[in-house]
DNA sequence: TCAATAGTTTAGAATAATTATAATGTAAGG
DNA sequence: CCTTACATTATAATTATTCTAAACTATTGA
């Protein structure tokens, strides 16, 4: 398994030193069976559970924000005081469980095609981004 | 005109006393030609410009979150550094001007309707949002 | 009319996410 | 190995938002 060398290019195409604090965060974002969603503390939490490496906070965010630029990671759009990323970045849209503050996906085949007729002059289009909020279905729940 | 006794009655409703400071930020949010979308610190701007009164940051956070848990504003989802709220609380999507800040309304006849297929098991839906992004179209722009 | 009270405003402090800084450490190439 | 350009890190700075507690005011009922 060459893994490791994925990682190594993976980092350098996105302009990086493959370093070990930031193969260890490639290891942890895209070394698993399922995407994710998460947010900064949580991938420091992960990292530090499953790789026993307390990389620092500046190393993430730039890291993360590296990825994202090129690509790699998306950010979700929700009005939370957290950022939310997201390792699955074909376009999909989102659930976000007002009650558990977790993002489930929801894929293309999932809703029916966005078509906006509307266009802005001057302006192309850079994303279409659909957010399902949801809560529990419990009447008598605030 | 009685828009006043107005802003009386909508500040009791959302379980507020009608104070001099919030019906400045009424006259401010709701005494308008058109809808607007707007951040806290450019509402305290508009209110100092236009009513030449200096409100406490507190008091306007306040007001504009008892407004948008009864429904009066709503509270757009972008990744922002700062909230947005609207004015216009109709079911109504979003263009997010990349290169501006700035929020556009996509009302529901310039866009098809939204069908989602999945739902998730004992959640219901509380909002449905789509939000576009754009950017400028030249393409030599970074 | 007016005092009592419950609720309000406010400046400033606290909090928390994010970003910047700058000293120390390290990957890469010769 | 050395050099050096780049990276990591602890910590400070920044900024949006929320909290606090003291001063203020709308309301109400005598
Ligand atoms: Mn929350
Ligand atoms: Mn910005
Ligand atoms: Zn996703
Ligand atoms: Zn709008």
């Amino acid at each position: 398994m060459g893994k490791n060398l994925d990682f190594t290019e993976k980092l350098r195409d996105v302009g990086l030193r493959p370093t070990r604090q930031r193969v260890k965060i490639c290891e942890v974002l895209f070394n698993q069976e399922k995407t994710f969603h998460f947010t900064i503390s949580d991938l420091v939490k992960k990292i530090s559970e499953e790789k026993k490496e307390k990389i620092s906070l500046a190393t993430v965010y730039n890291t993360v924000h590296a990825f994202k630029k090129r690509g790699y990671l998306q950010e979700i759009s929700i009005n939370s005081d957290k950022s939310y990323f997201d390792t699955n970045t074909s376009a999909h849209h989102h659930f976000y469980d007002e009650d558990t503050h977790k993002l489930i996906d929801c894929n293309n085949e999932e809703i029916d095609p966005i078509n906006i007729k509307k266009n802005i002059t001057g302006k192309k289009i850079n994303s279409i981004e659909v957010l399902i909020r949801v809560a529990s279905d419990n009447q008598y729940q605030k």
